[in-house]
DNA sequence: TGCAACTGATTTCAAAATGCAATCAGTATG
DNA sequence: CATACTGATTGCATTTTGAAATCAGTTGCA
């Protein structure tokens, strides 16, 4: 897990930096899912990552420039980390690879309704959802507040699948 | 090197696919590279795959559906591997990855001129391009042949900077 | 015919990464 | 003062990786 500069290629570059099986994960759910913290990562993975790993990975993206770490005022051991740009431009990728994953992998409706609104939002969406990424995480005033937040309409749309399906296969009781 | 299912989440099943240190690497080479023949992808690949890893890889690919295999009439060991529809969709996502690359990595001069013209040439680009693969790969007709090949102009261009290295910082005798 | 080069792999084995469970010391809470 | 929570770390078994050597069959050439 370190960088061994095989080549100059962008690819390939980019690929030593995320091509494993953990840290995108991690990225998509601080960017998609909004966690800050250790335990929240660790817990709230659908993949079930282990401490060690998470630990690993959290530094390792440190070390490549893409997470900060801050101290949490409530808690003297609560670490807060934060995107750097270098992560919130990923999201085109991000946006990207749902896509194709939604089409050509088993995807469940639930988790891949997100990925189609992402999808159909295309740049637009994703620059504002940038946008609102560098405010939370940089601390860059907000453009144009425009309407509810991407990550809020991206989780309403997910629960209202996940209500639908209830509905649909729920008890009949 | 199997498919877990640790999640459906479109993103999560995208990394299960290529989220390793290779396979996206072999399929770089079979897009940008044009090569079709596993002596050309393990001689080729400038970051020095081993041949038992290439071989892995190839049949995982051909397993998920991302490539073909058939024999080459020239020679009775000789394979021939091809893209499959899944595979040549790739493209706007290695487009986005070598952009994302070109910006925050270490990238060579000449090694990212071809992300930059993707990235310029945007979806058109990317749309020829993938026709183009079709064409190669899959037989399907070429349906507006408009001028160089992407794979043509996007060597060019490497061979522009190389050539321009050499002239100012090459020998004086 | 003989023999070297080439074909797509496979074998072997050491090193590294992974994953799970238990554990850690410091901090807040009741 | 006990309990739960904080971000990790440790130990250890399993899995994956990677490099070199090797493989059997095919081809080209002398």
């Amino acid at each position: 897990m370190s960088l061994d500069r095989r080549s100059g290629c962008p690819i390939n570059l980019s690929l030593e930096v995320f091509g494993d099986r953990w840290s995108l994960i991690i990225l998509r759910d601080m960017i998609f899912g909004g966690r800050r913290h250790f335990r929240e990562l660790l817990n709230g993975s659908m993949e079930g990552i282990a401490s060690n790993i998470l630990a690993d990975r959290l530094k390792r993206l440190m070390e490549l420039g893409m997470l900060t770490k801050a101290d949490d005022p409530s808690h003297k051991q609560k670490a807060i980390y934060s995107l750097t740009e270098m992560a919130i431009t990923l999201v085109p990728i991000l946006a990207h690879l749902g896509a194709w994953g939604r089409v050509w992998l088993p995807t469940s409706d639930e988790l891949s309704i997100r990925a189609e609104l992402l999808e159909k939002g295309g740049p637009p969406m994703w620059e504002k959802f940038m946008g609102e990424l560098r405010h939370e995480h940089l601390g860059t005033p907000l453009d144009t507040p425009s309407g509810p937040s991407v990550r809020a309409t991206l989780r309403a749309a997910y629960e209202a699948v996940v209500a639908s399906k209830t509905l649909s296969a729920g008890p009949t009781t």
